[in-house]
DNA sequence: CATTTATAGTTTCACTTGAAACCATTTGCA
DNA sequence: TGCAAATGGTTTCAAGTGAAACTATAAATG
């Protein structure tokens, strides 16, 4: 019985199914910001995300690191090896406890960061613009809720 | 003037950034979907996407897979290559175009499918019970709009 | 109809990636 | 104190990945 179609299994329709949308979204509009960068300051995403958390948050570890990041620390070690030999980070050691790395942006890294943060803005506002204002704020407010807690809006790094 | 905070700097607020936030939780709804099939079928997420694809439209091409999962074929041609030879997948030439394959899912295929597919809709919905009714109106129009036009809802493959 | 050009799909190669193993240091606790 | 367990971070190894090269077939062009 050679059926054609198959109605009684259901299959996903990829094209409105939410996680596939978002993973489309999301790849798309991080591949954008990514082609600003990649070529202009041999820079990978793992890398500018990490120079984006130490921008914020002077001081970290490598482990809080990855903990903004929601990347693991094998991922943030080898960026940071990258960035620390290009003379983009800063790396000491923390007092106290020989274990810990204390990190932070050098004036290269800075340059680097005060010309890719624009544009980064840039392509967020691009994706914006296609939305209407009501949108916008719903989107902010969908997302904030969906963001697991653990990476939302901690406090800041105490100096 | 050692200063210890740069506001000049204008850092990105990662948490709040909106390509940022949806890179973390697409991921998160991606992965908690993979783990629900992943050591169980010993299927990956490439493989999973092709399935799901053949599942909606019979008789695709590897290039057309590739086209509306929007991966590279090289990857669809590796993620077909285990399919076939797991027998999930049925592979045979197209016959008027020789180069072409002609792809389905195979009865274990289907069997598969069925009863990840329900797994995978339970995982939206839980994404979505994070959401008021208003909210979770919103995202689906909002998402619908930002889906790149040639991955989103093209006609169904013509038999 | 012969030859160039394009297309479908696979293979190769160099690079990336994550899990597990590892080293050093610190913490918990008998 | 001294020793086991935990923690911060790096290295190793095996698997996954994409770009470019390659094979085979089809379409276009003279």
């Amino acid at each position: 019985m050679p059926a054609k179609r198959h109605p009684d299994h259901a299959p996903l329709e990829l094209e409105r199914f939410l996680p596939y949308q978002l993973s489309i979204v999301s790849n798309t509009v991080s591949q954008a910001i990514a082609d600003d960068y990649q070529a202009r300051h041999d820079l990978s995403v793992t890398e500018w995300r990490v120079m984006a958390v130490l921008a914020r948050f002077d001081g970290l570890s490598a482990r809080e690191v990855a903990e903004r990041t929601a990347m693991d620390k094998v991922a943030v070690s080898r960026a940071l090896a990258r960035l620390v030999a290009a003379g983009r980070v800063r790396r000491h050691i923390h007092a106290s406890d020989k274990r810990r790395s204390v990190l932070g942006l050098t004036a290269a890294g800075w340059r680097i960061h005060d010309e890719v943060a624009p544009m980064a803005r840039q392509r967020e506002r691009d994706l914006l613009a296609r939305l209407e204002p009501e949108e916008q704020a719903w989107l902010r407010g969908i997302l904030d809720k969906l963001m697991p807690p653990d990476t939302a809006g901690q406090t800041a790094a105490k100096g």
